[in-house]
DNA sequence: GCTACTATCGCAATTCGTTCTCAATAAGGA
DNA sequence: TCCTTATTGAGAACGAATTGCGATAGTAGC
């Protein structure tokens, strides 16, 4: 299996941009994070390391890597989106605590046949899904 | 069955709040838009309608309308959130076209079940879920 | 119904996430 | 190595959402 790196350089190259060590270092930071992410905490992450990067140029690396498919979005929240790399990860989906806030993930094979039921019902051509299921987790619902 | 603004109003009370006509202006508005809405078009349904109601009073009468049950995030795009009434609506998925940006919507009760489990595997009190498939509708489709 | 208290309003200013502008830089083909 | 131009960083600009504040108006108590 290719390396999200090498990835990321095929489909830049395939797209007939540039190999920068910018975008790469992006790259490298979104897969050392083993966990949701969001573009600042990206950009503390690379300060840390003292890299010179803008948060620009990782606003402009976002979409690059959605595009590739080594990251998707995983939900809205405090007014910003956070994503979470999926290269080499079984799909999941999300079970939120509404009370805590505490986000975890499972996987349930079930919903792949909704998403080719509904596909042939509306005659499209399915790609993914998402799905957050949300209620009050072991902890915070005994104080209901 | 209770009308909206009639929840709407238990609600308020309950709460301890005012009951002013600009939040049931704003109720009003919200059941009538049949479709996903934002808060721009809000304002600009009631600003038709010749009602001098601020964006501000929209913005803080939506966290009410959240926490009273009558609507729902939907999606977040274009830099902004959507929301759908869903007070005496049947539960319902999102369907959408990654091309054109259509959103149908459709029903699966399998997705029930799902809850179900998931809240029992992990000792969570499951409230609701939000599923979103995506791809491509039968006519962007053709054009790939 | 009148009064007093204060929640709520409109407006403007502010905050904050994201995008844009533009001059400087550097990737990569010739 | 040179040349073209994509990409960068820094800060300005933008737009959604929130907040501060003086004015307004619900509503509880008399």
């Amino acid at each position: 299996m290719k390396s999200e790196i090498e990835v990321f350089r095929e489909f830049i190259r395939n797209k007939g941009l540039r190999k920068t060590p910018e975008r790469e270092q992006v790259v490298r930071a979104v897969f050392a994070i083993h966990d949701h992410f969001d573009v600042d905490e990206l950009y503390v992450l690379l300060r840390r390391q003292n890299e010179r990067i803008s948060k620009a140029t990782i606003y402009r690396t976002i979409p690059l890597l959605l595009e590739s498919g080594l990251i998707q979005e995983a939900y809205f929240e405090d007014g910003h989106l956070h994503y979470e790399h999926i290269y080499g990860h079984e799909h999941h989906c999300h079970l939120r605590c509404l009370e805590c806030g505490k986000v975890l993930e499972f996987t349930e094979k079930i919903v792949k046949e909704v998403e080719e039921k509904v596909g042939e019902r509306y005659d499209f051509l399915v790609t993914g899904h998402k799905l957050e299921v949300y209620g009050h987790c072991g902890k915070c619902k005994v104080h209901k």
